[in-house]
Formats: structure tokens, C-alpha cells, sequence
DNA sequence: ACTATCGTCAACAAATAGCTTACATTGGCC
DNA sequence: GGCCAATGTAAGCTATTTGTTGACGATAGT
């Protein structure tokens, strides 16, 4: 028996709107208003991200990126993580099959 | 002087269409008509994807994990790799600054 | 009492994913 | 030549979704 690199996750991926709302904001010390107004994206659409509401675009990730000093791929990271898991959760792929390269 | 790790990319991430239209698809042998049925996907969807028109979402990307056999993983991964570049590009973040941990 | 922040809701604008239908072109194959 | 399947693109449409503004009540600080 040979353990396979799975890639099932049993668990959904944290939303990158939790760790924003439960680490990152809280580190800076700053108003949630104000974070909204640095980043320059509207009060609402924060706090839409930090209840899990809206997700993280590309845009919203370069911002963060730039604020935070770290890149913008921590956030597309682990909002493509999160994308990626919740499709597989509601897709149906049964009748796709899986083909190899061809014989000839 | 020290090399950082460095995340610029002077250049483009390849857009996964053209892995699909010069790698994927033709080791299949099928054609794309063909690959478009299998995926549950409108044959123009396809040619879009393929013509790095339109991006690969959550949703395709897990179709072609189950397709090709590897995961939704390598799909999500290229399209959020060319999306966050793309964003880097067009966002104008010269407003926002890098703020640090509260001193507090 | 006044003010700022909080958290949410509603309505709206803009963009986008994905579909159908249609068209012209190419390349077998009989 | 005639026929058919595959190719590549375009236009139009629908449904969903990102992001906005404006408003509301609640809470806390001064």
C-alpha cells in the first residue's frame, strides 16, 4: 500500500476574508473603515470580504498585496484554494471520464 | 547586496488555453469538438479557452482535472498565476501604501 | 449628547461566464 | 466534383456576480 499525494481536503479552505478579519486587520490596529478607504474599494465591499460573502478578485489581491507588503499571491492563493475546493464540492463530474494520451 | 525573492515576472504566465491547444488536446488525438462534448462544455466555450479569450474558471478547471486525470489544481494554479500578473498590470496601487503591525 | 465605528440591507451599474446560432474555411473521402 | 466533419470566429443573449452608493440601527467612547 502506497500513500498517494492526495489532494482530497476533507475540510473547506479558510476564505482569505477570515484571516484578513481575525489576523491581519486586527495586527495593524487600524479601523476596518479605514483599511477600506487605503485600499480604495468601498466600505461595503470589505465587509462583504470579511463575512465571506465576496471573494478576494485579482484587483482586490494586488491591493492587499501592496498594503500588506506581502505579494498579492498569498491572497489569490488561498482564494483560488477555496474556488477550486467549493467547485469540486458542487460539480458533478461523474459523467466525465478520464482519458489517456492516444495509443497511436 | 542580497537577492530577494523577487515575484516580478517581466514576462506573461501562459494562459492555460495554450497548454490545452499545444500540449493536452493533441496528446489525446481527439479532436476538440470531441473534448468539448466530454467536458460538458459548449464548443465555443472551448475555442474561447483556447484562444485565451475567456479564462478557465473554478468550475471548467475542475472538469478538465477530471478529463485529463490530473487535478483541478494545475488549471486553477496557471489561471490565477495569469489573472494576479494581468491585475498587476492594469491596477494602479501607487496610492496605497505598505503599512506594518501596529507599533502599539 | 455627540460622534465614529460597526454590521447589514437594498438597489443599482458594470462586467463577465457561458450558451445558442450562424458563418466562412479547410481537409479528407467517396 | 460533391459531401461531410472539423475548424475558427463573431454576434447576441441570459444569468450571475463584482463593486458601488446610500441608508439604517446598534454599540461604544468622550
Amino acid at each position: 500500500m502506497t500513500f498517494v499525494a492526495r489532494r482530497n481536503r476533507a475540510r473547506c479552505p479558510t476564505h482569505p476574508g477570515v484571516l484578513l478579519r481575525e489576523d491581519v486587520i486586527p495586527a495593524t490596529g487600524r479601523t476596518k473603515s479605514e483599511i477600506a478607504g487605503l485600499l480604495g474599494i468601498s466600505r461595503q465591499h470589505l465587509y462583504d470580504i470579511l463575512g465571506e460573502r465576496k471573494p478576494v478578485s485579482p484587483s482586490v489581491a494586488v491591493r492587499l498585496g501592496k498594503l500588506f507588503g506581502d505579494g498579492a499571491g498569498v491572497w489569490t492563493r488561498m482564494q483560488a484554494a477555496y474556488d477550486t475546493w467549493h467547485a469540486e464540492q458542487n460539480e458533478d463530474v461523474s459523467g466525465i471520464p478520464t482519458i489517456r494520451a492516444k495509443a497511436a
